[in-house]
DNA sequence: GAGAATTTGTACGTATGTATG
DNA sequence: ACATACATACGTACAAATTCT
């Protein structure tokens, strides 16, 4: 769960444990994450917060976000 | 100008405008840019166009910001 | 050194547009 | 057509770092 206390950037944090549910298998590859809104339900954070998580995920080459659909856990890497 | 009707993202539009001044030599390395309230009214944008404008000559490795001074035309490259 | 002003950093909320289902 | 989901842009508030008085 990401902390308000913590003075890391909750993005970063958000990031951190949407790639450890990836490398852990929780997502497999070509799977979608969950929607902005339900990241955004489920962490505590805003939907800034969430789009800011998938950025540096994307920047990792770990996942692919598509317009209108979802992002999805990249199949190459 | 950056341009509302231009369906190019304005912080992309804004980053060329940037990146053309850099180039031109209008900024010299280590010369100061202006700051982000300036480029706000210059340019008739938000913060957040300014700021992610910004990102993306940090990513390209043409600026370096510090937090309380500027962002500063790189010396290196 | 203290305090105010300036500047960048982080986070939130809202509105509207675009693409997909 | 409607609902869902991502994209862009605006505004606000406060924190943190620096600079100026």
């Amino acid at each position: 769960m990401v902390d308000h206390l913590d003075p890391t950037p909750l993005p970063r944090q958000l990031a951190s444990i949407l790639r450890a549910a990836i490398e852990e298998g929780e997502y497999q590859r070509g799977d979608p994450l969950p929607s902005e809104s339900t990241l955004v339900q489920e962490h505590g954070v805003s939907r800034g917060v969430v789009r800011q998580a998938m950025e540096i995920l994307r920047y990792e080459g770990l996942v692919v976000t598509i317009q209108g659909r979802r992002s999805y856990v990249a199949r190459t890497r």
